[in-house]
DNA sequence: ATGGCGAGTGAATAGCTATGCACACATTCG
DNA sequence: CGAATGTGTGCATAGCTATTCACTCGCCAT
């Protein structure tokens, strides 16, 4: 007998009030004219019988549906939950809803694609490392404004924006060298990521113009544990190093923890360590770790400016200046 | 011009492949009966027009949309990270999308619903610590099953699914006093958090059980600061605790990095720590931290399944065991 | 030869709301 | 007092898809 329950719509609160459908829809519309008596009587019924406008025609006719889907690779890195949060509250701020899709490989943001877009989301953020560029396409093609971050897709419909991650590893390169950093090592994230790669090419760069030679290598993810098999795999040859940049933080976590328990080396005694996100934990006691500040919320700012950015069917590509937060990890005596 | 542009409909792809609507429908349907001449025509056409089937109008119809709405207060606790990766998978495995809606306070969260409804949500997860009753009856009225995690709410198609938390508490209290401790700190979480009431209540139970005298108590937060000054208020008496429950893993970390900083003492030597949500973190070296693991897969399984209990009118509140995990903070000598 | 049958297709419709248009009525102004 | 203005309401429709119903057309069996 509930199988075929539906929820109250506005005929019925209409037959509940005596008055017609269109009277519903304007006494839940603002600005809408109808009699206050009238409007008092319809939202009794309404409130009777638990009746809610139904969004889903309104979608329909406009093809605007106030969801914005964010897709995410995982959620393992606390920086993700940063821009998460931030997105959420621009997007509540907005009035927009929030569509999260996760995705083990840009391979299964293809089959995505196709359920976004029966949704007639009206924008995609993709905060994935790697975003396929047969996706983003699809989107383009439906005019599906996307959002990249920190990634370096190009084409119509496309939007993204970065951190200036090149101009970072070249600031790092600079610090590391003023604070008495003589042998250089580079923890890499994965080498699919568009900011590892600039971040890596940065940090060489700066080291190259300051005349320094270049940094020892390892690591490749953005993980704990990559940072512990880099620390490992950096230490245990003869020529240690004593300044570290590291992808981002959570890799240097591992690497600070494993120099502490299994070398008895400490972070900036005996090395200097930067690392990259500014996660909240970045300023714990066991880790006091410089690190460069992403600014999520300048980053969400940005993303959402470039989403209202209807007309533009142009690639625009911006950058958000991120900011060295300086704590122990790299001051010296 | 692009102002009343309209994605391709099945009427567009009809008109170009030279067959009616229903038959473009077709195409698109598995199981439906049509030629595979035509279907292939029809995708061809499809394909060059990039149609993509609206899903809205099945979604007016039938009223199932295929998104379950996940509330959550913030996601600065990796433990929210965590539940949402397992709902994530679970959801995509069931072919549901995810709504993510974060709210600040429960009140909010009235005014939620109305989009919630709107949108005709399949279903709504609340992580929230607390759930806002009205929000949960008003949903009940529109039959739109809620998943409380960690809650006590009651009520008509309100499923709750907790950890055993009052039984976790006094498995902390056994453990402490086994591996030495004779004086009881309690690190309490947010008051209004059903989880923490019931292992605080858990804990205190324990102790008052096997004879021990009641623990003395600080905190009043799920986050890392809580922690801190939580530490700061139960050793800066005379009577210095030597075992401390926590009401959750962040606040944990907190504690022990106070204790290391500010008073020089170190877990297990000088104060057996336990913890609660089991998080990555905890296994890193500078805490090695014993934890209640609140095996996320079950809960989201569990959560899942009520979730799928159409019929079910009645309250259905179920329990998933924690299980301990030992680790060096709770190892003495 | 003819009734029956299955496959393939088109026409029509349900599902719900917002809104343009038309109409009825009251009020005000010349 | 007639006209004009304004207010409040109902009618009809768009928006898109899945599905039911009806129809046609071969084909087989009787």
């Amino acid at each position: 007998m509930s199988g075929n329950w539906r929820p109250p719509s506005s005929t019925d609160v209409a037959r509940a009030a005596g008055v017609s459908q269109s009277a519903v829809s304007r006494a839940f519309t603002p600005g809408a004219r109808i009699a206050e008596a009238t409007r008092a009587r319809i939202l009794e019924a309404a409130q009777a019988l638990g009746y809610r406008p139904n969004l889903l025609p309104k979608i329909l006719q406009t093809n605007r549906s106030g969801i914005v889907a964010v897709v995410v690779g995982g959620f393992y890195n606390p920086y993700f939950a940063m821009t998460l949060e931030a997105f959420s509250k621009a997007l509540t701020a907005a009035g927009l809803q929030m569509m999260l899709v996760r995705v083990e490989s840009d391979r299964i943001l293809d089959g995505v694609v196709d359920q976004l877009a029966g949704y007639r989301v009206d924008a995609v953020v993709s905060a994935l490392a790697l975003t396929s560029q047969a996706a983003a396409d699809q989107l383009s093609k439906l005019r599906i404004p996307i959002v990249t971050l920190n990634s370096d897709l190009a084409g119509d419909w496309i939007r993204s924006v970065s951190s200036d991650n090149f101009a970072a590893g070249e600031a790092a390169a600079r610090l590391l060298r003023e604070r008495g950093g003589t042998r250089f090592g580079f923890v890499a994230g994965p080498a699919d990521s568009p900011a590892q790669v600039a971040r890596e090419a940065g940090f060489a760069h700066g080291l190259a113009t300051l005349g320094l030679p270049p940094a020892t290598r390892a690591g490749g993810g953005y993980d704990y544990a990559s940072g512990e098999q880099a620390a490992r795999d950096l230490f245990s040859g003869a020529e240690r190093p004593d300044a570290l940049f590291c992808a981002n933080d959570l890799a240097a976590f591992g690497v600070i923890d494993v120099l502490r328990e299994d070398f008895g080396l400490s972070a900036p005694g005996d090395v200097l360590v930067v690392g990259f996100d500014n996660l909240d934990m970045a300023a714990w006691a066991p880790y006091r770790l410089t690190s460069f500040d992403q600014d999520v919320d300048a980053h969400v700012a940005v993303a959402m400016e470039l989403l209202d950015l209807e007309a533009g069917a142009t690639c625009v590509a911006r950058t958000v200046p991120s900011r060295l937060v300086e704590r122990e990890s790299t001051r010296r005596g």
